[in-house]
RNA sequence: GCUUGUGUGGCGGAAUUGGUAGACGCGCACGACUCAAAAUCGUGUGGCAUUAGCCGUGUGGGUUCGAUUCCCACCACGAGCACCA
C-alpha cells in the first residue's frame, strides 16, 4: 500500500536534524518528566515487551509536546551486572566490548521504532563518567554511617559464585540462574536500608502509585506491631518478640533459633549439649539442601537443664530449639502458644507439650476473637485489641516488656564478588583502616584484564589482580589494598533518573538547577517484576539523598504504572527454548514501525498480559493502509461534516492517552475512519485531525500524509487538536423503553424532551403496550437522556 | 497457608462507574473483483428459537424498577511471599 521503510527513515532523519525531541533545562513551558525503565542491553536484542512500554510513554510524550510541554523522555543502558557478564564470558569477549556491541544493536532497534527519546542524554551505567558518581554517592552513604562492612551469613549462589541480596534470592533460589542458594559466612558491605523501613512506608502517601504498587511495597517491607517480652533464665534474659502478648497465659514452651547465641552462653548449664549440637548441624544442612522441600514436618530438640520463667505467671517453661524459628527475624526466639498459633500447635502435638487455651473457641488452634479465659487480668474480655493493649501496659509497668514494631525488610547486602560492577571506592590500610578514595581520584576504574570470570574461593576476580589491588593509603601514604568487591547491578539503576536531568555534568552528579527544574519524575512506567526490588532500592537511595540535602524531593517518582507482559502466540512467556519469540526488528521490516506501535497499543488493557497475534497486527496494518488510502477522497473544503463525532474523538483520544487506555484510543480512531469511509469525500480539516490524533501512535505515516496533501506544518510542530465542548453531544438520542427492566422499544428523541413527554412516548409505543396491557402500573422510572422503565404487576 | 490480581462470544477485548452487554479488532460465513488464488471491497456474525420471543458477563444467593458493575458465600486460573512469631 505504501512504502513504510522509506517513510519511516525519512521522518526519523527529520526529527534527528531538527532535534525535535531534545528537552530544554530552562524553559517557561510546563515540564513533563516521563520515564521508562532503562534496559539491560542483552545479547538477545530488543523484546516486543520493551516496545510496549516505550511506545506507551512515547505516545504520551509526543502528545504532551504538541500540547506545549517541555518533555524529558530519556533513555540509557543498565549494563552492569550478571547478565552482561555472563554473556561476555559465554562469548569470550570483554564485558566492556560485549556491552558496546549490544548497546549498538539495541539503539538501532529502538531508533527504527521512532521512539521520541532525547538521545542527547543517553548514557550507560558502565560509563566511567557515570559510575564515578555512583561511587561518589556510595561514599556519601559511607560518610553518613549508612554503609558498613560486617561478617554476615549471606545468600551465596554456587553457580554465579557471588553473594546475593535477600531480594535477589527470594525463595532460597538465585534470581538469575535458579540455583539453590545457601548461607555462607562472609564479610560484606551493607547499606542500612532497614533504618528506612518506616519512611519507605510513609513516603508512599506522597506518591500517586496505584494500590497494587503500594501494596507490593508495603508487603515487602513487612511491618508488624507487637511486643518484646523478657523471660528470665536464671540470671540471663531471653527476649522474645510476639504480636500476641495477650496470649501470654497460654505459653507452654519457648523456642529459640538453632543459631541463637544463648545456647553457646549457657552451654555449661545445658545437660544435653551433644544432642543440641547435632541438631544445629542438622538445621544447617537442612537449610542448604531441603529448604524448598514441601515436607515441613516440625523438628526440634528440648534444651535440658535450663528453664525460662514466664514473667507474668512466674511459671517454669521448658525451652526448645527448632528451625521454624529464624534468627533473622525478631529476636530469634518466641514464646509458643500452641492453643492459638498453628505452627506452635503442630509442634506441641508432635512433641506432646501442654496446650492451654486462653481464648474460647471450638477448634484448635483457635485464632479468631473470643472471650479470654485462664488469663487472670484479661479474663472476661472479648476484644483482642483491648486485651493486647492491656497486656502491653502491664508489661511496661512491670518492666518486663515493651511495645515493639518489627520489619521484614533487612539491610541491603551491597557487595558482589564479581568483575562487572562498580568497584567499591574504599581502600583498606593496615594503619588507618577503611579509607575513602578521594573524590579527585574517582572513578575507581575497572582494569582491562583478560580474566574476569568468577572464582571458586568466594573472592572477587579483582582480588587476583595485584597491580590493581595494591595501592597507597590516601591518608598515611603507606601500603594499602583496594576493596575488591563490586556493587550489585541495582546500584546504577538507583539514581539514573537523576542523571538524565543533567547527563553530561562532570562537576556534580547532577546540578541543583537541573534538580529543581525537573523535580520528580512525573510518570514512571515499568514492569511488575521491579516493584519489589528496584522501586524499593531507588526510593531508599533517593530518600537518603534527600535527607543529606542532595535532592529536593523525598520521593523520586510521582506516578508509577505497570505494563503487562507480551506473551508468545501460544499464550506462554516468550523464550528461546519455547521458540515463541517475536523479534521487533523483523516485524518492523515486514509491517513497519507504525503498524507494530499501533498494534501493541491496541492489543488490550495496558496493565494486563496479552498474547501476540500476527493477525491482530495485520488488522492494524490494514487500518493504516486505509488511513493512507482515504487521502484520495480529500476535497477542498474545511470544517467537519460530523462535528459531534470528530469532537468526541478528540476528547476521547486525549483523555485515553492520559489514562493509559491506549486500546480504546486506537479503537476511537478506527471508528472515526470508518465514519470517514462512509462519506462521499472528506474535508482537509477532517483528514488533518485524524492524522494528528493518530500521530502519537503512528508518527511516520501521519507526518508523511500531512506533508503529501499539504495539510499544514509538520504535526510534531503543531498544536494538539482541541475539542469544542459545545459540540460533543448530539441533539438527539435513542430513548430506551423498558418494562420491568427489560428493553421493549427504542426511539430517537430530541435531547430536551421532558420527563412527561418521555413517559407519554413510552406508553404509546406499540411493543410496550403489549407488555403493559391489562396490568397495573406500579411506578414509572424516568431517567432523562436515557430511558423510561415502566414497572407493572 | 497468607497477600494480590483476573474470570464477559470461537479469540484479543469494550461498556459513560447502577441504566440498551458484546464497541473496536481478529477469526469465520456468504457475495463482488479474478481464469484462479492472494490482496481489496461489501454483507452478516453471542446462543437457542426464528414474526415481535427466551437465555446469556465463572457458580449460588442477596439488595434494586433495573446488576458485568454493589453485598455475602463458593469455584477456577495466574502472580508474589512463604514456618516472619
Amino acid at each position: 500500500m505504501y512504502e513504510h521503510q522509506k517513510i519511516e527513515q525519512k521522518w526519523q532523519e527529520y526529527w534527528q536534524e531538527h532535534q525535535t525531541f531534545a528537552a530544554s533545562n530552562n524553559s517557561k513551558k510546563p515540564k513533563s518528566y516521563l520515564l521508562v525503565e532503562f534496559p539491560y542491553p542483552s545479547g538477545a536484542g530488543l523484546h516486543v515487551g520493551h516496545v510496549r512500554s516505550y511506545t506507551a510513554l512515547d505516545t504520551l510524550a509526543r502528545k504532551r509536546r504538541m500540547e506545549g510541554h517541555n518533555v524529558l523522555f530519556p533513555i540509557g543502558w543498565d549494563a552492569f551486572g550478571a547478565p552482561a557478564e555472563q554473556y561476555a564470558i559465554k562469548n569470550h569477549i570483554h564485558p566492556k566490548d560485549a556491552v558496546k556491541a549490544n548497546i549498538k544493536t539495541f539503539k538501532k532497534q529502538i531508533e527504527e521504532l521512532g521512539i521520541s527519546f532525547d538521545w542527547n542524554r543517553e548514557f550507560s551505567t558502565t560509563d566511567p563518567e557515570y559510575y564515578k558518581w555512583t561511587q561518589w554517592q556510595f561514599l556519601k552513604f559511607y560518610e553518613h554511617g549508612m554503609a558498613y562492612k560486617a561478617k554476615k551469613n549471606i545468600n551465596w549462589c554456587p553457580t554465579c559464585k557471588t553473594g546475593l541480596s535477600n531480594e535477589d534470592s527470594a525463595g532460597g533460589v538465585c534470581e538469575r540462574c535458579g540455583s539453590q542458594v545457601y548461607q555462607k559466612e562472609k564479610e560484606q558491605w551493607l547499606l542500612r536500608m532497614s533504618d528506612y523501613a518506616e519512611d519507605l512506608i510513609q513516603g508512599l502517601d506522597d506518591t500517586n502509585f496505584s494500590d497494587r504498587v503500594k501494596i507490593g511495597q508495603i508487603n515487602w517491607i513487612g511491618k508488624s506491631k507487637g511486643a518484646e517480652i523478657d523471660f528470665k533464665i536464671g540470671d540471663e534474659n531471653l527476649t522474645v518478640y510476639t504480636t500476641r502478648p495477650d496470649t501470654i497465659y497460654g505459653v507452654t514452651f519457648m523456642v529459640i533459633a538453632p543459631e541463637h547465641p544463648l545456647i553457646e552462653k549457657l552451654s555449661s548449664k545445658i545437660t544435653n549439649m551433644d544432642e543440641i549440637k547435632k541438631y544445629q548441624e542438622f538445621a544447617k544442612t537442612k537449610s542448604e539442601l531441603e529448604r524448598t522441600e514441601l515436607s515441613k514436618e516440625k523438628t526440634g530438640v528440648e534444651i535440658k537443664g535450663i528453664k525460662a520463667i514466664n514473667p507474668v505467671t512466674q511459671k517454669e517453661i521448658p525451652i526448645w530449639t527448632a528451625d521454624y524459628v529464624m534468627m533473622g527475624y525478631g529476636t530469634g526466639a518466641i514464646m509458643a502458644v500452641p492453643a492459638h498459633d498453628s505452627r506452635d500447635y503442630e509442634f506441641a502435638n508432635k512433641f506432646n507439650i501442654d496446650i492451654i487455651p486462653v481464648i474460647e473457641g471450638d477448634t484448635l488452634p483457635y485464632t479468631g476473637d473470643g472471650k479470654y479465659i485462664n488469663s487472670d487480668i484479661l479474663n472476661g474480655m472479648t476484644n483482642k485489641d483491648e486485651a493486647v493493649h492491656k497486656m502491653i501496659d502491664y508489661l511496661e509497668k512491670n518492666k518486663i516488656g515493651r511495645p515493639k514494631v518489627n520489619y521484614r525488610l533487612q539491610d541491603w547486602i551491597f557487595s558482589r564478588q564479581r568483575f562487572w560492577g562498580e568497584p567499591i571506592p574504599l581502600i583498606n590500610c593496615p594503619n588507618c583502616g577503611w579509607v575513602e578514595v578521594p573524590e579527585k581520584d574517582l572513578p575507581v576504574r575497572l582494569p582491562d584484564v583478560a580474566n574476569y570470570e568468577p572464582t571458586d574461593d568466594g573472592e572477587s576476580p579483582l582480588a587476583g589482580i595485584d597491580e590493581w589491588v595494591n595501592t597507597t593509603c590516601p591518608k598515611c601514604g603507606g601500603k594499602a589494598k583496594r576493596e575488591t568487591d563490586t556493587m550489585p547491578n541495582w546500584a546504577g539503576s538507583s539514581w539514573y533518573w537523576l542523571r538524565y536531568m543533567d547527563a553530561h555534568n562532570d562537576q556534580e552528579f547532577v546540578s541543583k538547577e537541573a534538580l529543581n527544574y525537573w523535580g520528580k519524575v512525573d510518570w514512571y512506567d515499568g514492569g511488575m517484576e521491579h516493584v519489589a526490588r528496584h522501586l524499593l532500592y531507588a526510593r531508599f537511595w533517593n530518600q537518603f539523598l534527600y535527607n543529606i540535602g542532595l535532592v529536593p524531593n523525598k520521593e523520586p517518582f510521582d506516578k508509577r504504572t505497570l505494563h503487562g507482559m507480551i506473551l508468545g502466540p501460544d499464550g506462554e512467556k516468550m523464550s528461546k527454548s519455547k521458540g515463541n519469540v517475536i523479534n521487533p526488528h523483523s516485524i518492523v521490516e515486514e509491517f513497519g514501525a507504525d503498524a507494530l506501535r499501533v498494534y501493541e497499543m491496541f492489543i488490550g488493557d495496558y496493565e494486563k498480559d496479552a498474547a501476540w497475534s500476527t493477525n491482530g497486527l495485520k488488522g492494524c496494518k490494514r487500518f493504516l493502509d486505509r488511513v493512507w488510502k482515504i487521502g484520495e477522497k480529500l476535497n477542498d473544503k474545511q470544517g467537519y461534516q460530523n462535528e459531534v463525532l470528530v469532537n468526541q474523538t478528540i476528547k476521547k483520544v486525549s483523555d485515553d492517552i492520559e489514562n493509559i487506555k491506549y486500546n480504546t484510543a486506537v479503537s476511537a480512531l478506527m471508528i472515526l475512519l470508518n465514519n470517514y469511509e462512509d462519506e462521499e469525500s472528506i474535508t482537509r480539516d477532517e483528514y488533518r485531525t485524524l492524522l494528528h490524533l493518530l500521530n502519537p501512535f503512528a508518527p511516520h505515516i501521519t507526518e508523511e500524509l500531512n506533508e503529501k496533501y499539504s495539510l499544514g506544518k509538520p504535526l510534531c510542530e503543531s498544536n494538539w487538536p482541541k475539542y469544542d465542548e459545545t459540540k460533543i453531544e448530539n441533539d438527539n438520542y435513542e430513548l430506551v423503553f423498558q418494562v420491568n427492566g427489560k428493553v421493549r422499544g427504542k426511539m430517537e428523541v430530541a435531547k430536551e424532551t421532558s420527563k412527561q413527554e418521555m413517559e407519554k412516548l413510552a406508553k404509546e409505543n406499540e411493543n410496550v403496550k403489549k407488555f403493559i396491557e391489562g396490568k397495573e402500573i406500579v411506578k414509572i422510572i424516568t431517567i432523562p437522556g436515557r430511558l423510561v422503565n415502566i414497572v407493572v404487576k
